[in-house]
DNA sequence: AAGTGGTCTAGACCACGTT
DNA sequence: ACGTGGTCTAGACCACTTG
């Protein structure tokens, strides 16, 4: 006989959205304060375990903060943060979580038949061919972001289709890479602006902007992508959140 | 009897270290494959869910790469990440990663009656009363970093002396101020040095610095203390990691 | 089909803060 | 002294990937 899954959003997940509303809606923590793990357990009908693991994710996001012998407290900083530089997934969702509405003004691709550095970047021979997929997205009409991202051809499964390229870069590995991105590291940088730039952007004077070199890696572990995006830091702002432990 | 404590630190990151350790001299995931979680178990003679936690902290600092169904695999590029924006802990410590002998060049402590826009950012009155900390930093005798810190009274336990100010903002905080920091709230921007600041910091013309807005939240979720940060990325290097979730 | 990591439970003891 | 979160165990079942 065929089985259903009817639960596929995990136990602690779901305590964790439940919580994160209640806390939200001030029906828990409205004192700044939280029950204890004890009667939290109670409440929800779960095992320590699992409220552990929802207050955890709800930690990392920087919303509460957990302190040995006393009770956990709300962050109402932690709250409000967006655009952690450590979580976004695409520039549409980028853009638009800044208040924006995003859109593309202009996407290119090339063919750079080698690139020394960046094959160097990427651990990987120096005469590799690259595509080089370049896009300017648009908030609310104006240039915010330049995205290049130079993509070897050894790590295509398939030609890359012009007409058919996700948004995000994810999304573009899982269609068309040998492998699906599992993790990036990204340099930040600042930097200004080439006058051609500043013209393609409709940059102020002196403007600068932020400079993110990123190096995307497969489930195994190895390079798959190297991406350099300029970000008008005075339009989309980006935020880290660092816990002490 | 008096009881001893032999054990301060937590069998999860002795673990975490010991495996960091057999990865980093190929002992274990020579291969870039790590053995199971049961194979663990048995090495480390430990449970499961303590194995899961050396590996939960190792995927955190983007050293190995967990997917479902499969082997859990070493990420070469995590090894080597240095200088996280979401961990760093001091200025010092800072400036030596990035491969600097630190000093500081110029300190000085200015009383600002008031200042709407801090005061503001803080959630405080707008006549609040505020003490600024003004640190120039060194690597290698170049100024590297301008750190200016904007700690109001009303957070004083006692009067600060100019003499005995920790290095890092946490003991800063941990010797006198009403609480000890928990949490970091940064916003990354990028700027350009005024004329002033460039004869300063001994800056090429058109160099770009990155500018790192901080709100430090105490244990109680209040904000705390406000940083100003000027950091010469083309000599400190930041870095994100992002999972892929 | 077998092996792997993901989730969940119940119960125990410890270390830290507060009162 | 008490309540809180931190750690740890043993065991179970599920969901996913791989051969």
């Amino acid at each position: 006989m065929k089985k259903y899954s009817v639960n596929t959003t995990p136990l602690y997940l779901t305590v964790r959205n439940l919580l994160l509303e209640a806390i939200r809606t001030e029906e828990i923590g409205d004192d700044g304060r939280l029950p204890s793990e004890g009667m939290l357990c109670k409440q929800f009908g779960v095992s320590r375990a699992t409220i552990r693991s929802a207050l955890q994710a709800l930690e990392n996001e920087g919303v509460i903060t957990k302190r040995h012998g006393s009770t956990t407290v709300v962050n109402t900083g932690g709250l409000q943060v967006k655009m952690r530089i450590d979580e976004f997934k695409g520039f549409f969702q980028l853009i638009q979580e800044s208040g924006h509405r995003p859109s593309i003004a202009h996407k290119e691709l090339i063919r750079i038949p080698h690139s020394p550095q960046i094959a160097n970047l990427l651990g990987l021979e120096k005469d590799e061919e690259f595509y080089q997929l370049e896009r300017l997205f648009l908030g609310d009409g104006k240039p915010v972001i330049l995205a290049s991202e130079f993509i070897p051809k050894s790590k295509l499964i398939k030609e890359l289709t012009f007409e058919e390229i996700p948004e995000s870069i994810f999304e573009l590995a899982d269609l068309y890479c040998t492998n699906t991105i599992a993790q990036t590291i990204t340099e930040i940088r600042s930097t200004i602006a080439t006058r051609d730039l500043k013209e393609r952007m409709g940059l102020a004077n002196n403007e600068t902007m932020l400079k993110l070199e990123e190096i995307h890696y497969g489930r195994q572990g190895e390079p798959l992508i190297f991406s350099d995006i300029l970000v008008r830091d005075k339009i989309i702002h980006f935020h880290a959140v660092r816990k002490r432990y």
